[in-house]
RNA sequence: GCGCCUGUAGCUCAGUUGGAUAGAGCGUCGGCCUCCGGAGCCGAAGGUCACAGGUUCGAAUCCUGUCAGGCGCGCCA
């Protein structure tokens, strides 16, 4: 929760003090009988002035002016905590606010406008999406709107690598199942592709094409067969993703910064810089005198470049479109890639801050505590499509953002398919349909609930401790945004929804605390709770690209 | 061998950037509700925060080392 006031008055007290600049940390205790907010200033503070703690504490509470802080006490606890407890009216009043500013709170323009540029998913456009896009999508996607909702400009892009030797190996892995499908004997390649769909793709370009493609296939019929299959792939990749509800702004491809000559710009900026060297007869970028390991190769001694080129120009040219930060996810197994990156864009000149990457850790799904091998279709991996189909989008993208990216995950197949409060996501989304069903059994019209109510019926314990958390909403989201960590939120919101879950259930035992039914002071000012609960619940849900139902 | 990530309750994971008595869900156990089943409600047990040192008023959190797991270490992409 914050009190920019009362931390404000804390600063100040701490100068008179003799602790100069020193910040001042508001936080939410732990234990309720800790108050509502409290501080560390005078710890911080002892170690500067070499006092003791406790008698800090006493000075610094001594220069506040606590009732023009809405302060109703203000406890020196264990060896130098501050611990607060706000007026119940001030908290009455913070509530309220949530509804009035309904869909924009929890937002913020810390950003202020700043272009930022969030690459992920980003697959060779060589067969289906896998899990591990899919969670790189939930992230990616996620990580765009908590910077949306901090006041960024977001744009989301894909990479497609469709000019390196991948997508050569599908072609040859295509045409190893033609041939097959002929009756002719043919091998799929080492490092091919094996998936029921290498097959799907032969059968249906011999029906299109016919015996052009019956013999052997020269320059032309490649092509051919190139272009038709990387508008098949990227057109389902898109599907997929489309279905996962994450829609791009932009995609770009490999080939096009081919075309475009920022590989020559890109190559003549380095060398300009003085950090290309050649060795062996290739040419070497010395990203090692920006933290790598070791320098790099871009142009191969047989005169073609590596991958890391065209990927440093494409880098590059965010910088060119304008973008202040470029944030990549990226799985796990490029991780060792993050330093010749982040020394590549440093040799460009950019600033150290430009390029980010979020590295997300595999994903190993289970039924029945198994784990589920893979799928017919892809061959090796289990595909986004059959998991979207099998639990739906929303348990998809819940499940993959209730985890640190970093942190390993074991996708629980049973779990999400749970359809009762013990599956995460039906709990969250139940907690917000519940109140929805509130005002449908009411007769209420939400948009039509009175905010200018009187709050004091609201005196419940349970009822201001949801309170203090819906407070926080707004200070979660921007260190979730600041962090690049979703997961902050679904672990917030699991803890509103078991808030809000016992403050409603505790109208079964005793129908006194019921919403409805109530004389009508009460009904309203309850109504006022619920609707700002709703708030946080819809915000929370729409920052994670997940519905909020009307019911169950 | 080197580098990065991870190690918290039986399981899956949080832990407010160094704070007070380490939390949640699932599972387990007890009670309630239900014609039965499912679901739901209330409560309880459950911990050497991988291990060993260090830093300080204070460490799951920071530093060093060890162990275990994952990933990476190419003029492959």
């Amino acid at each position: 929760m914050r009190h920019p006031e009362l931390a404000r008055a804390l600063e100040a007290a701490a100068q008179a003090l003799g602790g100069e600049g020193v910040e001042a940390q508001l936080e939410r205790p732990a234990s309720v009988e800790h108050g509502d907010l409290a501080t560390n200033l005078a710890m911080v503070l002892a170690g500067r002035l070499k006092r003791k703690p406790r008698d800090l504490a006493q000075e610094l509470i001594e220069r506040l002016d606590l009732a023009a802080l809405d302060i109703e006490r203000a406890e020196i606890a264990g060896p130098g905590f501050i611990n607060f407890t706000l007026s119940r009216d001030y908290l009455r009043e913070r509530v309220r606010r949530i509804v009035a500013a309904g869909r924009e709170y929890g937002r913020s323009d810390w950003g202020a406008g700043r272009a930022v540029n969030v690459e992920f998913v980003s697959a060779n456009p060589t067969g289906p999406l896998h899990v591990g896009h899919g969670r790189g999508a939930a992230v990616g996607d996620a990580i765009a709107r908590l910077l949306e909702w901090t006041g960024h400009k977001v744009c989301r892009e894909f990479y497609v690598n469709d000019a390196g030797a991948q997508v050569d190996n599908l072609i040859e892995s295509i045409y190893a199942r033609g041939r097959q499908l002929c009756g002719i004997d043919a091998e799929v390649p080492d490092g091919g592709y094996h998936g029921e769909y290498v097959t799907d793709l032969a059968r249906e370009l011999q029906a299109v094409h016919g015996d052009r493609l019956a013999g052997d296939w020269g320059e032309e019929e490649r092509r051919l067969v190139r272009d038709f299959v990387l508008e098949r792939m990227q057109a389902e990749q898109r599907d997929d993703m489309r279905a996962f509800r994450v829609e791009f702004d932009e995609f770009r491809s490999e080939s096009s910064v081919y075309a475009s000559g920022q590989i020559d710009a890109t190559l003549a900026g380095l060398d300009e810089r003085g950090l290309l060297y050649e060795r062996d007869g290739a040419r070497w970028l010395r990203t090692s005198t920006f933290g790598d390991d070791k320098d790099r190769v871009l142009v191969k001694s047989d005169g073609s470049c590596t991958y890391f080129l065209p990927d440093i120009a494409y880098h590059r040219d965010k910088a060119v479109r304008g973008f202040k930060t470029a944030i990549d996810v990226w799985g796990a197994d490029h991780h060792g890639y993050v330093p010749r990156m982040t020394a590549a864009m440093q040799a460009l000149g950019m600033g150290r801050d430009f390029f980010e990457a979020v590295i997300v850790q595999l994903v190993r799904v289970e039924r029945g505590g198994e784990e589920v091998k893979f799928s017919k279709r892809a061959g090796e991996f289990v595909t986004l499509r059959d998991l979207v189909d099998e639990v739906g989008t929303d348990v998809t993208r819940y499940f993959f953002l209730d985890r640190g990216p970093q942190q390993q995950m074991v996708f629980d197949l049973d779990l999400a398919k749970e359809r009762s409060e013990k599956n995460p996501v039906y709990k969250v989304q139940y907690a917000h349909a519940r109140l929805r069903s509130v005002y449908r059994r009411g007769g209420i019209e939400p948009e039509k609930i009175d905010l200018g109510v009187d709050l004091a019926p609201i005196t419940q314990p349970a009822a201001f401790e949801m309170m203090k958390t819906l407070l926080d909403f707004p200070e979660l989201v921007d260190a979730a945004a600041r962090n690049r960590e979703p997961h902050r939120v679904t672990a917030y919101l699991e803890e509103l929804a078991n808030q809000l879950n016992s403050w409603y259930h505790a109208g079964t035992r005793d129908p006194s605390l019921r919403v409805l039914g109530q004389e009508p002071a009460v009904t309203n000012a309850r109504l006022v709770i619920a609707r700002a609960a709703e708030v946080v619940l819809r915000n929370g849900l729409e920052l994670l690209g997940i519905d909020a139902p009307e019911q169950m």
